[in-house]
RNA sequence: GGGCGGUUAGCUCAGCUGGUUAGAGCGCCUGCCUUACAAGCAGGAGGUCCACAGUUCGAGUCUGUGACCGCCCACCA
């Protein structure tokens, strides 16, 4: 590899190449060190496994430059770093997916049977099932290729088994009669989180129920949901409500059905809502059915799995729940016996996955008892075992936590793992085991398994040790669990990272490096639009993280998202910016193309041999210093998470610092022939690695082209992920080449600023006038050759005079300068800004003597605080007085 | 019904434990093709920090109230 760079920046030509070259060198994959080998901190990280169906969008792109960011970073510290890469099996997305083809091709699920089913959805998984894995690689994700695991691989499905049949054994799961959320479309159960509720206006319908023996008389109840009156079994009123006192023991009619149901006491009645009785439907509402627990209620269910009513629905049978309900409130209009209907507005559960209304059915599940996991989960996070960053999520983990409920895990579905449990046909019995029990205790060999599989969430909750080989001890095991961090967005907190904390607490307690799956928790915030909405497909402002790739450059998308990455915001993703970093990823180019371009002219130059013991120069020790700071800061707010920090400071001090200051004061070093030129180079070269370095976590593409180029492709190791980030250096901080840097740095743009303001022609050169102290003349003169090029300075005369009232001249508290020049300044103009200056110093010394006067600041306010106030305004009093004369000078304000 | 977050320049956002002159990018205005980069360089304009009250020597920052946005959770008919 030539050290030549082409001249125009095209990141898709280098990015292609490089995510290659990283996959076929296996660049990241890591060897598990045996017990022997010496240690290193290890940093673990599982990649929140994407949905077999899934295809990449922004919010996994900025899930994963978070994640990559942090892993490169960790990698180039020299921990040991793991970045474990996998796939959900995502059991009804996956599964509505290939029963979609299938009906397209005219036949279904139902017919070709579930072992044929199944076939084919593995088939379907191997063609359409890598879409995001080749896009990650694209983008240049360093994760382990070699150890990509998904939630079915049998290594997998055998821990789920071991942990099903272990919570079985302990009884904390446990199968029963119950109100499930039941999604009539995907004819299955799901669980309360995967049900969305939506606020609709509806209607509250009050319903006559006749008394037994008193027809003529009636009790009214309020319901949603008339339709579920075919299954009514009985009316509720308070106990203390004495509107009903006399009723009670009374049976009702239930209209339409014309069965008698009895009148119950019960304090779920709310006296206060509506007429204060309530009808009971035991089999088609929660609340119902705690009621008809209490009091002995037959539970009639009136619904089949697809929501229409069965034949318990006399007359309505065969009717969807819809049609029933308006045939029902016709019927009941005509006998009379609808008392009236009111706006109500409430909220109604939609199934997550395909917004079908969610019927509360009863139904056998599987349970797990989730109160002992989430006391334990709580307790995890209240003793800071786990710490969630931004600290706000722990408030909303814990307030799902405290109020959660049994986790209904069983799912009427094919694609998934199966329900480890045998149910003996002859006896009923069910027995629950690793692997198909060969006969039942009754002695019968007629065992059949359990048809049901098990929430997606169940299995990837297990994650953080059943992808390092559990229930084996494995090497991989001993090294890498507990997990250091997780990354991932709010929308999955309760469905997997609360999930995680539960099962992974209670099966790996005790364990010796850790119980809990993770130390650390960093959620991040969504990606929206550039006008903050919500990016969804109905409003058609999705955008593609391969598209905007493909436009501006992997690395400077990753840029634009590390540098709006600050915890707890949204991105509002604007192309815009990204446009700006890619000018960025373009300035590192033509910065480096400078270099390669001197490399070229100076001869015997190098450009990686390292930085000398000394620096000579002021620019050479304040570029450094800065270096080293700055790459402390960078590690700090890495350290915090704060992407946004860190990529702006970087992105400051090598595009306002490196690029705009010291490649300009170098280069006349090196046009300079000879030792001179090569040793600038030498500098520069160091500098500039060190700033690839520091930068690769987040432009990982464009440093590692260049800094090959640097090597001229004898680099030291295979990348630049493989070698050290840059860490703050206390033997290159350099308090005092700073400081003198910003005296010249504030000279050269104060004379920038004269000659702008004068309209000097842009090239010529200038001489100035200077009144400053001893030291700062020294320092200028030693200088003089930065104003010369960096602010067309030609020649510098010192006066002992001030120069405050020369038309023209700016003051600062620690120089005054003119231009030495004919042309006359526009002094209205002069005057305007000489006013706006002097009456915003005077409101500043007003303000800093008020305080300077007040006791009581002097007595409580840190000595620094008051020195810098009093210096602050020693200083305005001067700079006042000297604009007063400048503006004198112009003939009065 | 509960809980949480936001409101700072025309736009998108920083501002970490209260402390000297509130910052950045984009956009805007002016001047430059100064051979690394016009995807650039130099200079500039632009802010009652949502409102009110309070704590404090001192508030963009802490407390309270309100307004306006937004999010999450919820089995009361």
């Amino acid at each position: 590899m030539s050290h030549e760079l082409p001249k125009t920046y095209d990141p898709g030509a280098i990015e292609v190449r490089w995510a290659e070259y990283w996959i076929k060198e296996k660049l990241f994959a890591v060897k598990t060190p045996g017990p022997g080998e010496a240690k290193r901190p290890v940093f673990t990280l599982l990649l929140p496994p994407p949905n077999v169906t899934g295809r990449l969008h922004m919010g996994h792109m900025l899930n994963q430059t978070e994640m990559d960011i942090i892993i490169r970073w960790h990698r180039m510290r020299g921990d040991l770093t793991l970045w474990l890469p996998g796939t959900d099996h995502a059991g009804i997305a996956t599964q509505m997916m290939v029963e979609r083809q299938l009906a397209s091709e005219g036949t279904s699920r139902q017919k070709l049977g579930r072992e044929e089913f199944l076939k084919r959805v593995w088939d379907w998984k191997k063609h359409y099932g890598g879409a995001i894995q080749a896009q990650m690689k694209r983008l240049g994700a360093s994760v382990d290729w070699d150890r990509e695991y998904f939630t079915m691989d049998e290594n997998l499905s055998r821990a789920v088994t071991e942990c099903f049949v272990r919570l079985h054994e302990q009884g904390l799961i446990y199968r029963g009669m119950y109100i499930v959320n039941w999604c009539p479309r995907c004819m299955t159960a799901i669980s309360d989180l995967e049900v969305v509720h939506e606020d609709v206006a509806a209607k509250l319908y009050q319903v006559r129920y006749p008394i037994v023996g008193d027809p003529k008389n009636f009790v009214t109840v309020a319901t949603t949901r008339p339709e579920t009156m075919l299954g009514d079994t009985a009316v509720a009123v308070n106990p203390h409500d004495e509107r009903y006192t006399k009723l009670h023991g009374k049976k009702l009619i239930l209209p339409l059905m014309e069965r008698e149901i009895p009148l119950i006491t019960d304090d779920f009645a709310d006296p206060e809502f509506g007429s204060g009785a309530v009808k009971v439907t035991p089999a088609h509402d929660p609340n119902d059915f705690q009621i008809g627990l209490r009091h002995k209620l037959a539970q009639i269910n009136v619904m089949d799995e697809q929501a229409r009513i069965n034949q318990n629905g006399g007359p309505y049978a065969g009717l969807d729940r819809y049609e029933a309900r308006e045939k029902i409130l016709h019927d009941l209009e005509k006998r009379g016996l609808l008392a009236g209907i009111k706006d109500h507005a409430h909220a109604i559960g939609k199934c997550d996955r395909c917004k079908t209304i969610v019927e509360p059915r009863l139904s056998t599940q599987w349970f797990i008892k989730i109160q002992p996991l989430a006391d334990r989960a709580i307790a995890a996070v209240e003793k800071g075992e786990i710490v969630f960053t931004p600290e706000n999520y722990a408030k909303t983990y814990f307030e799902w936590m405290r109020n959660i409920h049994d986790w209904c895990i069983s799912r009427q579905l094919w694609w998934g793992h199966r329900i480890p449990a045998w149910h003996c046909q002859e006896c009923k019995e069910i027995i629950v085991a690793r692997s198909a029990p060969q006969k039942c205790k009754c002695g019968s060999a007629k065992l059949e398994q359990d048809q049901d599989v098990l929430d997606t969430w169940f299995s990837s909750g297990l994650l953080p040790f059943t992808s390092l080989g559990w229930p084996e001890k494995t090497p991989d095991l001993d090294v890498f669990y507990p997990t250091t961090l997780l990354i991932t967005g709010f929308d999955i907190l309760f469905f997997w990272v609360a999930r995680m904390i539960m099962l992974v607490c209670h099966f790996m307690d005790g364990h010796p490096q850790g119980s809990v799956p993770f130390t650390s928790v960093y959620i991040h915030a969504l990606v929206r639009d550039a006008d903050r909405q919500k990016m969804s497909k109905t409003k058609g402002n999705v955008i593609d993280p391969i598209d905007i790739t493909e436009k501006y450059g992997t690395d400077a998308v990753r840029f634009t998202l590390a540098s709006m990455a600050s915890p707890g915001t949204d991105i509002a993703f604007s192309e815009s910016r990204t446009d700006g970093y890619r000018a960025f990823a373009n300035k590192i180019w033509n910065a480096a193309r400078f270099m390669f371009m001197n490399l070229d002219r100076v001869s015997g130059a190098k450009l990686t041999q390292g930085a000398p013991a000394q620096l000579d120069r002021l620019e050479d020790r304040w570029i450094f210093s800065r270096f080293y700071r700055v790459a402390g800061e960078v590690n700090q707010a890495l350290d915090a998470y704060r992407f946004d920090e860190a990529a702006n400071t970087v992105y400051s001090f090598f595009w306002g610092e490196f690029c705009d200051w010291y490649l300009e004061l170098i280069k006349p070093r090196l046009s300079a022939e000879g030792p001179e030129a090569a040793k600038a180079l030498a500098l520069l070269g160091d500098m500039f690695e060190g700033a690839l370095r520091l930068l690769s976590p987040f432009m990982p593409f464009i440093t590692e082209e260049i800094w090959h180029a640097m090597y001229e492709g004898k680099p030291p190791r295979k990348s630049i992920a493989l070698v050290a980030y840059p860490q703050r250096e206390q033997k290159w901080l350099n308090d005092a080449a700073e400081e003198h840097m910003a005296v010249l740095q504030d000279l050269v743009v104060n004379i920038r600023n004269l000659r702008a303001e004068m309209k000097v022609e842009t090239k010529a050169k200038t001489p100035v006038r200077m009144h400053t102290s001893g030291d700062l003349q020294a320092l200028i003169s030693d200088n003089r050759g930065m104003l010369e090029r960096l602010a067309n300075v030609e020649a510098i005369e010192f006066t002992s005079q001030s120069l405050a009232n020369a038309p023209g001249a700016r003051t600062t508290p620690k120089f005054e300068v003119a231009l030495v020049y004919e042309r006359k300044i526009d002094v209205a103009a002069e005057k305007e800004r000489l006013g706006k200056e002097l009456a915003k110093l005077e409101n500043q010394l007003a303000g800093a003597q008020r305080q300077l006067g007040n006791e009581k600041f002097l007595a409580k306010a840190p000595a620094n605080v008051v020195e810098g106030l009093k210096k602050q305004a020693a200083e305005q009093e001067i700079l006042i007085q000297k604009t007063r004369k400048a503006l004198e000078g112009l003939g009065g304000a």
